[in-house]
DNA sequence: TTCATTCTTCTTGTATACAAGAGATTTGAC
DNA sequence: GTCAAATCTCTTGTATACAAGAAGAATGAA
């Protein structure tokens, strides 16, 4: 997956392409038209090529034989889904975590949450997102397992488009700050399974965010023709 | 990940590259030529390459930025790491395995167990083994969720090589055996909590096994200089 | 002899040229 | 007017040519 970043112009285009998918620049079904990307990017085919396949691999968009790259938002039911494993992997972070978090993680942790906080008060909907993406990425680090960590990360970035819109519908956002709250407490009575616990209701699709996902989720995603 | 299936050769390369990886072909830290590999095969670089872009996606190597694909097994540390993850994916399905597996399912499930006991009783390995994997995929599939059986699938075909090694251990098998069994009556009723315990504790490398696992690695994949 | 530096060679990264399949369009028949 | 078939265009898949960096060898100095 990682590879060590010399400046491949494939990696700079996947970087590049990565961050239209997931801010969502992309409709669902869309082709992505290699030659025009590559003029666009002043680039040849071969790069573009190169990272297709790797946005492929990581699941964000699909490749056809001889049809070409298409944007293929999941369908509800596959979106549900992956929230599940999401939910379990982020548990199995906090699980872990609750035994093994460093001092200096927790403040780092602690220091988000305060963050994400702030963001809410003033209104700034990106640095919340931002922060609360770094709350994440600091609880699979603390996991201790680096490679859990990696998956995790790497699941939490094939969901970001859909947890933008999980968390636009309203009063989620202080109902999530008092989950971070409360995962924070857990780690630190260091009580792993209320940690998991904590956390895959924190992130699992369940009652009414169920409803909620879906209504969202029918507005932005309407599905096209395959 | 998965594309519709043309005929495309990079396709068909990576699949031969990938069971040569699988089976251990290749030493840990062996650099893999493109011309070489390419003449091979017979065909040019440009699909070769395709092939390391998607097995580096998958994990089964690594590419480093104009030094070439590299063949690096993990190292211990982090085998364990991947069966913890693996363990905790496998108890997933098992979990939601308990509550959905149809009758269909449980037949087949009951077929590979047969055929893994018969296959010991034969002293056929390599029957063992595709039984054996026959009866995790059925189990992924049997989850009722298709993204978790395919990030099972992926994870479980990435740790083939080591848990080959795994069961080689003398008394493993039979033991193993007893473990498909316990799963099987879980789930026959319909008790997701142990399902999911039994296939953890089936999978994660732990006590003995651990020892196990840390001497054939020794054996197996000592490491090489980067 | 040993270390550094330059140069050579080899390998990867990128661009381009060519082949071949998929889809659209047009043309013909009914 | 509609349907089918053939053609044509456009896109992807593969090969090859070219550029540029990395590793190693050779050369020179201390």
């Amino acid at each position: 997956m990682m590879r060590s970043m010399g400046t491949r112009i494939a990696d700079t285009i996947r970087e590049r392409i990565e961050q239209m998918i997931v801010t969502g620049e992309f409709a669902d079904g869309e082709r992505l038209d290699e030659v025009k990307l590559a003029e666009q990017f002043g680039v040849s085919r071969t790069p573009l090529r190169e990272a297709f396949q790797s946005l492929a691999a990581s699941g964000l968009l699909t490749l056809e034989a001889r049809r070409g790259a298409f944007i293929r938002h999941p369908d509800f039911v596959e979106l549900v889904e992956m929230f599940e494993v999401m939910a379990e992997l982020e548990a199995m972070c906090g699980f872990r975590a609750a035994r093994r978090v460093s001092e200096q993680q927790m403040r780092d942790i602690g220091r988000t949450i305060e963050a994400c906080e702030a963001a809410i008060a003033q209104g700034d909907s990106d640095e919340y997102y931002r922060e609360n993406e770094t709350f994440h990425h600091l609880l699979y680090e603390a996991s201790g397992n680096s490679f859990l960590a990696r998956e995790a990360a790497r699941l939490h970035k094939r969901l970001k488009p859909y947890r933008r819109m999980q968390l636009r519908v309203n009063g989620r956002m202080p109902q999530s700050m008092r989950e971070h709250r409360a995962i924070y407490a857990a780690l630190e009575k260091s009580d792993p399974k209320a940690a998991a616990a904590m956390l895959r209701q924190h992130v699992s699709i369940q009652g009414e965010r169920f409803n909620d996902l879906m209504a969202s989720y029918r507005q932005m995603a309407p599905r096209k023709a395959g």
